[in-house]
DNA sequence: TTGTACGCGTTATCAT
DNA sequence: ATGATAACGCGTACAA
């Protein structure tokens, strides 16, 4: 091990209490500036720090106050390149109330998030940022002893206690359905998430329930139903499918993110199919991932950085404040068409 | 503070062992399975484990085994959307490693680089990856104590230890500048990042090196040179800066990352240069971020996941030696030119 | 204002 | 195979 090799170990309070002449509690008590030091005697344990170049054992310091200034931050896919802004705005929340970042990637896989749970349990993080949540058990129980506040997935069991934020999933794809529908469609095609996820299960709501104005009623297992998992690839498998159906092939396609949607135009590219001749578009991302296209689709902007900022300020409340009540925020996205901002045609 | 509310303290090894009726080194032993235990006994303990919904406090086990399991990933900004192929890299290695992540962003502010320097060594991680770094000397010092593997910037400094990989960013440039020449441009302005920056450094020396070979002398206080600082709104600055050069307007680009070529594309947009006729354009990025958009830049695709890969692997065989050979890899990036690989004419 | 001593929850050594 | 106990490095009552 690396440490170890070192000829000299870690220097500790200790070494600066005898360097400086005085007790390991008067070195805390400079550290941490929390009772009063006679001036003096602090400069020397200063200086003593100094020349020793100590620096303090934070887990031993975690370990006996129980806290640890770190928060830990689940994201079920990392390579969701609107993650980025998610990550930034909690960042510069957490650096401004001097906390700090475990970062876990579940990689939509079930038995993966459990362990990253476990483990998180286990580091007596001072709270968790859960955007992957299929096991609601286990979250429910984790809240009793770790503030959480969640987004994507909500859990309902009235056990579970902590805040969720996230945008108005239902309210994004019942515009871009209605969008589309007031613009003569009536063959519209929706690639979406995971079933499991409750993102997916909104969003489909959403499209179904505007579908459902004009007296279509789509079901799920509907051809023109699509279930990808978020990714590139699957939202390149899904146009493939979709724009191969032999009857009712979509006119329109509902695209539930960024990465399918840019899956999607890779296929129509591959394959000549004209947007917005053949095919038209609409989804739902961040207006930097969009607006530099070849192609401008119509679309509701999340705003994640926004979004970022309230978990972050939501998580460090919930630590400070243990019997705060549970919050739940939807945020209605943006609507955007010909890249500006306008109200819906709905 | 949130668990001092909770009625019931967080159970220990102690509270195990007493209701298992062992002592605390047997249950110890059946978690981490070292040395033998009776099967009878360790049942017992484990039923008590179970019952009782025991959680092992790593902090106690990080303070005694002075292993944390836990490294450091330091990037410079967030939002640069490359980042995510880092990061998801790394992670995955990681946890096949049994490994997890601090995440931290200095945001190119190197009084917040040096803070989070500080706290990272106070947390006594197992390793740092480091993709942002202004201080050699901090971090020369840091490595003589924690497992250190660099990109973006190396350490010339013989006294620091660790690992480097990063795109050969010289190669890089100097291939893009070549293409522009034998296309006939004269005039190629630079798009690059901060001068403080190593990546900078050597990109500049590229595009500088193949200017040279026909006799062209630009230096870095040259008007076609812009220093920007990678994100996409000084790519704007920098498009309005350098395309209204009233003399030696340049007729091609070299943008030294996506970001701010995002910049520069927004910029032509909104004031109708079109991309090629008017300008050219090349850059250094990743394929799946460029592939959509609605020109088709020349570009050098740096593998970021294969660099995060053998970041990662880099580093926890550093952890695992501490003697090992400092080593410094290139990886030499792929030339990609209407939307496929091709040998560069240079 | 300062020092002594105990405990945080583990692991590891040395007995038995 | 198991138990008692000393560390790990720090904060903090309590005493001085």
């Amino acid at each position: 091990m690396y440490r170890r090799c070192n000829i000299k170990r870690n220097l500790t309070i200790k070494d600066v209490a005898k360097k400086a002449g005085v007790s390991v509690a008067t070195v805390s008590r400079v550290l941490n500036s929390s009772t009063s030091v006679r001036r003096e005697t602090a400069k020397i344990v200063q200086d003593a720090i100094n020349e020793l170049e100590y620096i303090p054992n934070n887990i031993a310091t975690n370990l006996k106050t129980d806290q640890s200034h770190v928060i830990a931050f689940v994201v079920t896919d990392v390579k969701n390149s609107v993650l980025t802004y998610l990550i930034s705005s909690i960042q510069n929340v957490l650096w401004d109330h001097n906390y700090f970042m475990m970062f876990f990637a579940t990689n939509g896989d079930p038995d993966r998030e459990t362990s990253i749970l476990r483990f998180i349990a286990q580091q007596r993080v001072d709270g968790i940022i859960l955007n992957s949540c299929t096991n609601e058990k286990i979250v429910t129980k984790l809240s009793k002893q770790i503030p959480i506040v969640l987004t994507g997935n909500d859990i309902t069991d009235p056990n579970f206690i902590g805040d969720f934020i996230d945008t108005d999933n239902h309210a994004a794809t019942y515009m871009l359905t209605s969008h589309l529908i007031s613009q003569g469609h009536r063959n519209i095609g929706i690639i979406n998430g995971p079933h499991n996820l409750d993102v997916s299960y909104e969003r489909f709501c959403g499209y179904q329930s505007a579908l459902a104005v004009i007296g279509l009623n789509v079901i799920e297992s509907s051809p023109l139903v699509y279930q990808g998992n978020f990714d590139r690839i699957s939202g390149f498998n899904a146009a493939k499918s979709l724009l191969s159906l032999t009857e009712n092939r979509p006119t329109a396609l509902l695209i539930t993110n960024n990465e399918m949607m840019k899956g999607v135009l890779q296929y129509c590219l591959e394959n000549k199919i004209n947007i917005p001749d053949d095919l038209s578009i609409v989804t739902i991302g961040n207006r930097c991932q969009l607006d530099l296209l070849y192609i401008s689709p119509t679309y509701m902007e999340t705003n994640l950085e926004e979004i970022g900022e309230r978990l972050a300020r939501l998580l460090l409340e919930r630590i400070e404040k243990d019997h705060k009540i549970p919050k739940r925020i939807l945020r209605v996205p943006a609507f955007f068409h010909n890249g500006t901002t306008v109200k819906p045609i709905v």
